[in-house]
DNA sequence: AATGAATGAGCTTTCATTCAT
DNA sequence: CATGAATGAAAGCTCATTCAT
């Protein structure tokens, strides 16, 4: 699994650390996380292709540092993309214990879900000459988020959604209401998947 | 295809309202349109790449005649698309006259989009090389649908759905929402476009 | 002569009619000229098998005027035998009259005479389990351009070609030497027939 | 795959010996080729039908000799055919030394052709039904003969004999001249070749 | 009598699958 | 196992032929 894990054609070095768990010592990897925290924000709002500055100031570090860990923006990406779905898999118990109900928690992480996309989709572009590493970045995320967004599904299936709801097939209605959003000021992708989300709800 | 049906011989007054589309003799005209009903049938349910054999099969001619129309398949897909668009632009009245609230002859238009949206995405791939010819006929669904969706929200936005929905966020919606479909058994398009409509009733 | 005249697999009628003289009104048989012209310059461009649109379209006709005509493949091909061995005939005297020498005369008669075998491989082909039919036809051939070939032989044996040359055999040789040529590209047989030409010139 | 060399549906033994090198010791191996050169001189002369008697004859052996190298007919022939190839592919450089220019060599070579194509136009007889060991033994002969004849044209290129001419074209048209010629006494197949092969010279 | 749209058998090509090496 | 030849089902496309107009 090691040589295929889709980095291939990327630069290795910091991203290859960051891939595990970061790098050993607790303030280094205290910084990368604020880094990645950071870049995964800016992400949302201006999509993969942001400015390197924009990140940077908004990590309150110098744009060298962005490229001492990340060569290059694929390397950022693919890292952010790391870290995006490690939060989303991490979020779940905080997000049960601090909802009113299951169906509030499966709604909250759905909107966080959504922040992800912008990378998951800029991924691909940036990604377009390797498809190998594509394909399994794509892999990791399903196993890493399938089982998440399932259990989610499962603790609000009791009663407050329709029955039936695949994990898979909402994440991924949720993923494709996402695709081309960013550049068409017309279409409220988020506004939609709320939409969807509301109509998962069971008719009362 | 002889005895396909036992009136043939009497025509039929109601096919002869002046259209600006479709061949000259009132017979050959009616053909026509039986021809892409029948490849409309067949997008839906085997996508744009379904055999020309079934297709003359359901429409009750043979293959040479599919071919004598339309050369080739893009020709076919175009032909379908527009004829769908017609069909979807003309159905606005009897959907609302029989449902028993607008929010359900909406619900039943988008359902019949959904079919469409087979053949629309069919289109971009047979047209990939030629994107101008593309463009236009994004364009004309637009100009043609984009009114009739409007029309169908502004009926049901009195009471039963909510508020500032927009047509052509509505449509790119459910259109995202079906990219993919067709290769992924593992992904109900029509039933997470179910969902997205039901999220667009107002709470009760 | 008649009962055996070589038509007899294949139906008879308007064929056998335009084997004398053609319709009897003026324009009918205008138009079946127009159609044999016509056939005889697609078989020579595309072989005895060339569809029976291309023929009407370049006859400007409709391709079920053909079949009125010319029931069978076989009826047809015959009828451009005749059409064309009547063509070569009578191409004498014109030929002599505008070449230069009788040498080019009868160059330019064995050029046509080349165009013509096409039809003639054709018809051994279509009247392959009509071996009396054939036989028939190949008498006619010979009796009607053995003398024709015989006298432009003649003419120009008189100080431009070897002596002896037999028209029986100059025929059949350039015949010969168009065998099987419609199906293989790495052979022309024209160039061969021309090589063929160019060697009955004395040596000067 | 037992028939790949094309002799697949006649009977092995000698015929497939000679095909390499012929016979172990050296006697039986030159007898062989003295019955191969009579077998040949006959069929030029009397074709692949000759009686068994006349070969044996003319190649002072007994009849039963014949029958024992070559229990069929089509093995005979199919041997002769090897040989006469050999022999054709052999003669190019002593056609060459003994010649006056290489346009003769070329005209000599072509002759001896002549010669081996009453044995290959037997062969298409004798394998009427072995339609597969035919094509092989066609292939063996192009691969064989094709560079020799082109080289020679290639010599006779320099000056001679008009450019572009392919030798695959000239030995198919000398081919398709000697077709039928055997049946036709008034048609002397020889007499056109060497007109065509006049015909390749260059107009002085 | 002429036309050409319609038909569908059949030819060609493709490609998934199998099987032998 | 890996490879790639062999197979044949499936589909595209052509064109001879018919027949309603």
């Amino acid at each position: 699994m090691q040589g295929k894990d889709g980095a291939g054609a990327v630069s290795d070095g910091s991203a290859d650390t960051a891939r595990a768990a970061g790098p050993r010592r607790a303030d280094a990897r205290r910084n990368q996380e604020t880094l990645l925290d950071a870049a995964a924000a800016v992400f949302v709002k201006a999509g993969v292709d942001a400015p390197v500055r924009d990140i940077a100031a908004r990590a309150g570090v110098g744009t060298g540092t962005i490229y001492r860990h990340f060569p290059t923006r694929a390397d950022l990406i693919i890292a952010v993309y790391r870290h995006q779905i490690e939060a989303l898999a991490e979020a779940e118990p905080s997000l049960l214990a601090s909802s009113p109900t299951p169906y509030a928690a499966l709604a909250r992480w759905i909107n966080q879900f959504v922040d992800f996309l912008v990378t998951k989709h800029g991924l691909a572009a940036a990604l377009r000459s390797d498809e190998a590493g594509f394909e399994a970045l794509h892999a990791h995320f399903l196993d890493r988020l399938l089982p998440v967004c399932t259990r989610l599904i499962g603790e609000a299936a009791a009663g407050e959604i329709r029955p039936d709801l695949e994990a898979y097939e909402l994440m991924r209605g949720v993923g494709n209401l996402c695709i081309g959003a960013e550049s068409d000021p017309r279409y409220d992708a988020r506004r939609l998947v709320d939409f969807l989300v509301a109509g998962l709800r069971r008719p009362s």
